[in-house]
DNA sequence: TGCGTGACTTGAC
DNA sequence: CGTCAAGCCACGC
């Protein structure tokens, strides 16, 4: 597992993520141990394949967005509208922006320092 | 070996 | 609440 590329513990690190809830890519990134590559979590998830399976498990990539709550726009491909369905689709609340809200539905309810 | 790139984050204005 | 700039990490060429 340490020795496995980066993209392959960010994918099994949000297989975790329960239904109904969602995490940031910094919390994602923390968790592998990279407390400063939120940035290379997104790389990752850009790399996912379309099956959006590893190792036999799907992967919920909509339920990784940034820590404003907002869904990051990967600049076409009409990914966010498809993520903001999705997320809907396991009873968590989107705004028209494709905002949602992290005092509510984010994962372990961890939250960085205010 | 070094530079550019990106589904990010945070602090300032 | 909106936009700007700088910082950080891993990968491909």
């Amino acid at each position: 597992m340490t020795d496995d590329p980066i993209f392959l513990k960010v994918w099994r690190t949000v297989a975790h993520v329960p239904r109904g809830r969602v995490a940031t890519y910094g919390q994602i990134a923390l968790m592998i141990g990279l407390h400063r590559g939120a940035r290379t979590v997104g790389w990752a998830l850009r790399a996912l394949p379309d099956d959006c399976r590893v190792d036999g498990k799907a992967v919920p990539w909509h339920r990784v967005i940034n820590a404003r709550g907002a869904i990051s726009d990967r600049g076409g491909g009409g990914g966010i509208g498809r993520q903001a369905v999705a997320l809907r689709r396991e009873g968590i609340a989107v705004s028209a922006g494709g905002l949602v809200d992290l005092g509510r539905y984010l994962w372990r309810g961890q939250r960085r320092r205010s």
